[in-house]
DNA sequence: TTCTCAGTTGGGAGA
DNA sequence: ATCTCCCAACTGAGA
């Protein structure tokens, strides 16, 4: 029988390693390629108009990926369990292929859609390509549970052996045999989407640092590769902060979107390496994939992984809450040049590097501002190209002290930690020009300038640029004893992982074991 | 059970 | 410049 196919993008937009859309073309007579937008999604999801742009440009470029395949990209405004009803009656499909999605967001979604799918006598495929590894088999492994420290998973990995090779894209020759029917309505319907029609103010939009789609990120991928001894000589803590262009590779948002294969990337390194000294995990570029697929084990593995509440391995803080520093923080200006030149290049260019994202997530929680991570995850999720559900909450959780890092008496200093890198403070100046006539001795603490300084440098701190809204010395001494306060509160039945409460369960009930008045 | 050890990337003083 | 030690002392994992 020749199957009349959807092939459902979300993630995974790529043609280059993707299993699911390759099993689409096996005794296939009609291909529909689609991706599905809810209206409703871009005015009230958490999603910065960089990262719309971003999508819109790796749509077009997998839509033109299609055409050289002799087919096209479908992109349907709805809700998927509206849509494929229809869409299954309107194109008589028989087979619908998807990538695995782990998120829990996606896992509902996608069950509901296999129902409807095994209702309308549609076959259902699909294939795991947006992580190395299958995430169950890793749990499995493990004894049931999520790996909860880097070396753990590391050696679980090592029972498992290396991921799986990448598939080669689809050829011409795949295709023989495969039409995608398309009439000129579906043009006009099926349309990829403008930053207009999703609601989005274009004007406020920077230059394009980071284009959107897989043949970019293929570019990107062979630049960085051909670099043999920088690759080799890889390690992320020594990778800088604040450089003016990125010290890191910023295929992050690639390979968020699925623009760029995870087990491509793997396997391109694997291939630089051979015969190499070379860097290893943690800190390789090896080990920063690993790095996502350790998070997206965790997430997977953990209930509400994205809050403190009912999240077992989370410490639960008594983070305060403070709008006003909340919006300091989310807006640059704080006061402290470090962290409103970070908080400034995420806003406007879409990423930071990752120790930067440390400085400003250790400022937020329990560094200074003692504001709850899930706030900043929130700022995160909207403003990252890269924001990837896992990872966002992972890392909150990490540099917030409250699961998988715990030596909470390490605190970044928002004047220090920028210093090592970045002695003259270009960066800062780079981003806060306000700044730029600072000289370097005051660029990290302008409030310490004589006022014959901050005149000269037409910058009245106070008025011109704001002074810092916390003392870092004192409030990150006092935070310390509150995170102190906060572990000493966790219940040694949790703790030790021995007796996990049922899920949803808070951790509050702890203070069951208090006499209840 | 109890202990030891290591933990992706802190800051600061002093050699 | 680069290293070591101290700060105060956490956790998960394994012996």
């Amino acid at each position: 029988m020749k199957h009349s196919c959807i092939h459902w993008f979300r993630k995974g937009l790529r043609v280059h390693d993707n299993p699911a859309l390759k099993y689409a073309l096996h005794d296939c007579k009609h291909m529909y390629p689609v991706f599905i937008l809810d209206p409703w999604f871009p005015k009230n999801a958490q999603v910065g108009i960089n990262r719309w742009r971003f999508l819109i440009e790796a749509l077009k470029d997998l839509d033109s990926s299609l055409r050289k395949l002799n087919s096209r990209l479908f992109v349907i405004r709805g809700v998927p369990r509206e849509v494929f009803p229809r869409l299954f009656e309107e194109w008589k499909v028989t087979r619908l292929t998807f990538e695995v999605d782990s998120e829990p967001y996606s896992q509902k979604r996608d069950k509901e859609v296999m129902d409807l799918a095994k209702q309308h006598g549609v076959e259902i495929i699909t294939k795991i390509s947006h992580t190395l590894y299958n995430l169950e088999r890793v749990i499995e492994e493990n004894n049931g549970k999520a790996p909860l420290t880097y070396v753990r998973f590391q050696t679980v990995l090592n029972k498992i052996g290396p991921p799986k090779r990448p598939v080669p894209a689809p050829t011409r020759e795949d295709m023989k045999g495969v039409s995608t029917p398309s009439s000129e309505t579906d043009k006009e319907n099926y349309g990829v989407p403008t930053l207009d029609e999703l609601g989005q103010d274009s004007t406020t939009l920077g230059p394009v640092l980071y284009p959107g789609g897989e043949q970019e990120a293929l570019r990107r991928l062979d630049e960085y590769m051909q670099r043999t001894n920088w690759v080799c000589s890889f390690e992320k803590p020594q990778t800088s902060p604040n450089a003016l262009k990125p010290s890191t590779t910023v295929l992050s948002p690639y390979v968020k979107f699925g623009c760029l294969s995870a087990r491509t990337f793997w396997w391109r390194l694997a291939e630089v390496y051979h015969g190499k000294k070379h860097s290893a995990p943690p800190v390789s570029l090896h080990g920063q994939l690993l790095w996502r697929e350790f998070f997206y084990t965790a997430a997977y593995g953990i209930p509400n992984f994205n809050k403190m509440e009912g999240n077992t391995i989370c410490v639960q803080v008594d983070w305060d809450s403070n709008p006003e520093h909340l919006a300091a923080w989310r807006e640059a200006r704080t006061g402290f040049p470090f962290i409103d030149a970070i908080m400034t290049q995420l806003r406007q260019e879409g990423w930071i590097h990752h120790l930067a994202r440390h400085a400003v997530a250790c400022f937020l929680t329990r560094g200074d501002l003692w504001i709850s991570w899930e706030e900043g995850q929130k700022v995160f999720e909207e403003l990252l190209l890269d924001a990837d559900w896992a990872l966002n909450a992972g890392n909150w959780q990490w540099l917030s002290a409250s699961a998988f890092f715990h030596q909470y008496f390490r605190v970044y200093s928002p004047i220090a930690f920028g210093k090592k890198t970045d002695k003259n403070g270009d960066y800062i100046k780079k981003y806060l020009p306000i700044l730029k006539k600072f000289p370097a001795q005051y660029i990290y603490e302008p409030w310490k300038a004589p006022k014959s300084i901050q005149e000269q440098a037409g910058c009245i701190v106070g008025k011109d640029y704001p002074r810092p809204i916390v003392d870092h010395d004192t409030i990150s001494k006092k935070n310390i004893q509150r995170m102190k306060a906060a572990y000493a509160k966790r219940s040694p039945d949790l703790s030790d992982g021995s007796l996990i409460p049922p899920l949803g369960t808070s951790l509050r009930c702890n203070f069951l074991r208090v006499p209840l008045v």
